[in-house]
RNA sequence: UCCUGGGUAGCUCAGUCGGUAGAGCAGGUGACUGUUAAUCACCCUGUCGGGGGUUCGAAUCCCUCCCCGGGAGCCA
C-alpha cells in the first residue's frame, strides 16, 4: 500500500535509476513482495518485510513472510503462545503462533509485553479459531527493544483520551490515536487531489508574514530580539532593529496571499499550518492548526458554495472508500452514530438559508435562547446549533451576513447591508467552512478599509490586485481539524492533530 | 477569559456524619486453556493535585494556587 508521490517519490526514483546493489536485490527477493499488478509501484529497499495491512487483505497462505511491528498482546496456552502484532499499517492486529520449540522460548517469548517491537518470520496459515481468518505460524522470533511493563504506560485496555493526551508521544500506538493519523493522511491526500483533479494549483503561502487577515485573530510575534532588552522607541518595541526590519507574525491565514496567485493562475488553494493566539479554551479550537484555503477566479458566491459541498462530500466519502476499518473503530468505539451521519452528508444537498432568513426563523420559532437574536448582531452558537441540529438535520449554509460583522474584504451585496459571505455549519460541530466572495471593486474596498479604521498604505499590495486586472473572485477556509473530527467523530480537537497546542501546553 | 464539574494505586473509579483508604483492570507468582478485553487462585501497589488554615483528628470543612473535562466567548 505504498502510495508515493512528491519529493518521496523522486527519491524512490533516484534509487531505482541507479545500479542495483547486492542488498537491495537480495531485500527485494527475499521480502514476499507485493509488486503492484498496475506497475506503477516502485519496490522500495525497506519493503524487507510484509506490512500487516497487506497480508490480511491478500491472505497469502502458506508463503513464508516477514513481519516487524509492536506486541499487542500475549496469551499463552499449552506449548505454545499468542502473540498480536501491530505494525501501525491497518486497526487489525496479526495474530502469531508461537510454539515453546522455538529458540529462546522460555527466556524471551513468554517476557514479551505490550509494547516490546519484534521482528518474526514464519508461514501464513489459514486460522483454525474463531476470531481471525489468518494466523502467522512462528519459525523466527527476533526481539528488538522491550518494554517494562511495570513502568510502561499503554496496557492492553482502553484509556482515556486525556490521559493519553499525557503521553503524546506514545499514543499512536493506540488502536483509535492510529486511526486517526491514518485517516489524517489520507484526507490531507484527498485534499490534494481533489483540487489537482480539478486542475488547482497548489500555493505555498508564506508562515512568517507581515500582513494581518483582520479578524482572524491575535497573532504570534515572530522575533529574533533579545527579550531580556528589548530595544524601544517611543515607549514601544523597536522592530525596526529586528529581523525583518519590522514587525513579523504568524499567519492567521493564508488567504490575502492566496488570492495573488488566484489573479495570476486562476484557481489556486494553499493547504499549511495557521497559528492564532487566541485564548480559546474548547473542544474545537487550536492555537496551530491547518487549514485549505481555495481561492476561485472568476468566481461568485454562489459557485463558492457549490465547490464548498463538493469539496465535503468529496472527502467524506474518499474515508469511506479508504479507510473503512478505522470509520469502523471509531464507529464501534467513539461515536456510534458515525456512519449514519456521514451517509446522510451524501445522501442530501446541503440546507441554504441567508442570515436574515436565520434571524427571522429563530425569532418565530418560539424558543428562548440564553442571547437574544437579533439582525446584526453575530449568531450564537446555541442558534447555529439550533438550525442545524433541530431544524435541517444536516449540513447548513449560512450566507449574507450583515456586512457591520464581517471583515473588510468581504464584497458587499447591492443592498450595501450585507456582504457576500457564507458558513457551512455541520452537526455537533458548528462551523466547518468559511468562506466569501472578495470585494473585486477598487472604490468599494476602499471604502469599507475606511470605514473600519484600516490604514489603506497597509493594505497597498492588496488594492493594487484591484487596481490592475481585477476580477470577481471567492474562496473558502476549511479548518482541516474540525473535518477530521466530522469524520471520525472524535469529540476533542486535540485528539486529531498528533502534537495540539493550546493556552499553557504545547508538549513536545 | 467567564460559568460549571473534577483531581484518591500504573489506568478507570468508589470512599457515608470529619475518625487515618477500597474495588475492577494492569503488574507479579502459580494453575488451566486454540486463546483472542481469556479464565481461576494468591500477592504487590498510595505525597488522597500543591501550599496554607480550622480541628484532639482532614481524602472529607475553609482559603489559595496549579492542572483536566464540559459549556460559553473568539473562530476554522
Amino acid at each position: 500500500m505504498l502510495q508515493m508521490h512528491g519529493k518521496g517519490l523522486r527519491n524512490a526514483l533516484l534509487h531505482i535509476s541507479r545500479p542495483m546493489t547486492k542488498q537491495m536485490r537480495c531485500c527485494v527477493t527475499v521480502a514476499y513482495c507485493y509488486a503492484a499488478p498496475s506497475g506503477d509501484r516502485i519496490p522500495l529497499p525497506m519493503s524487507l518485510s510484509s506490512r500487516i495491512a497487506q497480508l490480511l487483505k491478500e491472505q497469502p497462505l502458506g508463503r513464508t513472510v516477514t513481519i516487524q511491528g509492536w506486541i499487542r498482546t500475549r496469551r499463552d496456552s499449552k506449548g505454545f503462545s499468542f502473540l498480536e502484532v501491530n505494525d501501525g499499517s491497518c486497526v487489525a492486529n496479526l495474530q502469531v503462533i508461537a510454539e515453546e520449540s522455538l529458540p529462546r522460548y522460555q527466556e524471551e517469548i513468554l517476557r514479551l509485553t505490550t509494547g516490546c517491537s519484534v521482528r518474526i518470520s514464519g508461514r501464513l496459515a489459514a486460522s483454525p479459531a474463531k476470531g481471525q481468518a489468518v494466523e502467522l505460524q512462528a519459525a523466527e522470533v527476533e526481539v528488538y527493544g522491550w518494554a517494562d511493563p511495570e513502568t510502561y504506560p499503554l496496557q492492553k485496555k482502553r484509556h482515556s483520551f486525556e490521559f493519553l493526551r499525557e503521553i503524546a508521544h506514545l499514543r499512536p500506538r493506540t488502536n483509535s490515536l492510529g486511526a486517526v493519523a491514518r485517516v489524517r493522511s489520507a484526507l490531507s491526500f484527498a485534499v490534494h487531489r481533489f483540487f489537482q483533479e480539478q486542475g488547482f494549483q497548489y500555493i505555498h503561502t508564506p508562515i512568517i508574514t507581515t500582513s494581518d487577515c483582520e479578524g482572524a485573530g491575535e497573532m504570534f510575534t515572530v522575533t529574533t530580539l533579545d527579550l531580556s532588552n528589548v530595544p524601544r522607541k517611543d515607549g514601544r518595541p523597536d522592530f525596526s532593529e529586528d529581523f525583518f526590519g519590522r514587525q513579523a507574525n504568524l499567519t492567521v491565514s493564508g488567504q490575502l496571499e492566496a488570492e495573488i496567485y488566484c489573479l495570476a493562475l486562476g484557481n489556486v488553494y494553499t493547504f499549511g499550518p495557521t497559528f492564532r493566539a487566541e485564548n480559546s479554551n474548547t473542544s474545537r479550537h487550536l492555537a496551530e492548526f491547518w487549514m485549505v484555503e481555495p481561492e476561485m477566479a472568476f468566481c461568485d458566491l454562489a459557485q463558492d458554495m457549490q465547490v464548498a459541498e463538493a469539496f465535503i462530500k468529496y472527502l467524506v466519502r474518499y474515508v469511506q472508500e479508504h479507510c473503512p476499518e478505522e470509520i469502523e473503530l471509531f464507529s464501534n468505539f467513539v461515536d456510534k452514530r458515525l456512519k449514519g451521519r456521514l451517509a446522510a452528508v451524501l445522501e442530501h444537498d446541503f440546507a441554504r438559508i441567508t442570515y436574515t432568513e436565520a434571524i427571522e426563523q429563530l425569532k418565530g420559532c418560539g424558543k428562548t435562547f440564553n442571547f437574544p437574536v437579533a439582525w446584526g448582531t453575530d449568531l450564537q452558537s446555541e442558534h447555529e446549533r439550533y438550525l442545524c441540529e433541530e431544524v435541517f438535520k444536516r449540513p447548513l449554509i449560512v450566507t449574507d451576513y450583515p456586512k457591520s460583522i464581517k471583515p473588510f474584504y468581504m464584497r458587499v451585496n447591492d443592498d450595501n447591508a450585507t456582504v457576500a459571505a457564507m458558513d457551512i455549519l455541520v452537526p455537533g460541530l458548528g462551523e466547518i467552512i468559511g468562506g466569501s466572495q472578495r470585494e473585486e471593486r477598487y472604490d468599494k474596498l476602499l471604502g469599507r478599509l475606511e470605514e473600519m479604521g484600516l490604514n489603506p498604505e497597509d493594505y497597498n499590495w492588496y488594492l493594487d490586485l484591484r487596481r490592475y486586472g481585477t476580477v470577481p473572485h471567492a474562496g473558502f477556509g476549511l479548518g482541516f481539524e474540525r473535518l477530521i473530527q466530522f469524520v471520525s467523530g472524535m469529540a476533542n480537537i486535540r485528539e486529531v492533530i498528533p502534537f495540539p497546542r493550546t493556552p499553557g501546553s504545547a508538549a513536545l
